[in-house]
DNA sequence: ATTTACACTAACCAAAGGGAAGTAGGCTCC
DNA sequence: GGAGCCTACTTCCCTTTGGTTAGTGTAAAT
């Protein structure tokens, strides 16, 4: 395989989403949805642990609502990130994992919540000096 | 310095976690404040348009009112994300940038981004057949 | 017979967010 | 010399979103 297939240059994926704004628009729309407090953890969480019931994902998700729970499932279901599977028995047995496409999405996290690890320090210090420039001011 | 100082064992992110709760809830907390969807465009616009003024800082993210993106700036100010320096001059003038931080932030969603371009066919399509199966229920 | 378990809805209320108008004050233009 | 203009906010009001609490259905357990 040639090192470097290059349609006609060589474009970063800005340069790439300037020229198209329809792909502009539809990464936009995408990160608009995925870029939420809710779906990031549960993301995680499934990630984490795997399989697991809609209370037990509540729990380790922790201080979701279960209504912003139900949302939040039905949206990933929705964008194919989450697979629900329905078990028809009373007490209701439902249990929700990951598509291959939701641990797609988990790995490419994977940098944000390396990055929130590392930067912790440097955050906590960023705040508290501005806080004293804001106090002064 | 050792090149590994190694605690004990070799652990992932999420076992580090696991052991140490507040470290958890560090990140949790630095999660949620940067998993805001203006924070994310403004990080993107930032990181591929350099130095901005803050009306063009505005009309590149895009459909943000004035009141969400002094608050999204601020915040990224508060947190080390970007330097924003003031021109006392009349008119005002503030323009915006990023700090290494705010760029290794940048760097890390980088991931998130490329998935976002990767996956939008497979969103169309998980999305539309979801709405056949919701819309037959 | 009453309680418990579980995955949701529904109703209600608080909080976040959008839209539009206001502000300051040197500058330019008549 | 006075009437706007320019820009980065701020404030007010109203809509939308999110959280809280209270159900709901049914079968097994008590």
């Amino acid at each position: 395989m040639a090192p470097n297939p290059k349609p006609r240059k060589d474009l970063t994926r800005s340069e790439r989403e300037r020229e198209d704004p329809e792909l502009e628009a539809l990464v936009r729309d995408i990160i608009e949805r995925v870029a939420d407090k809710w779906t990031m953890l549960a993301l995680e969480v499934l990630e984490e642990h795997g399989r697991l019931r809609f209370s037990r994902l509540g729990e380790l998700i922790g201080g979701v609502s279960q209504k912003m729970l139900t949302k939040t499932v039905r949206q990933m279901e929705a964008d194919g990130l989450v697979l629900r599977t329905i078990y028809p028995v009373i007490p209701p047995r439902v249990e929700y994992e990951l598509t291959d496409m939701g641990r797609s999405l988990g790995a490419a996290f994977c940098g944000v919540w390396t990055w929130a690890e590392k930067n912790r320090a440097a955050i906590k210090k960023a705040r508290k000096s501005f806080q004293e420039r804001d106090a002064e001011r």
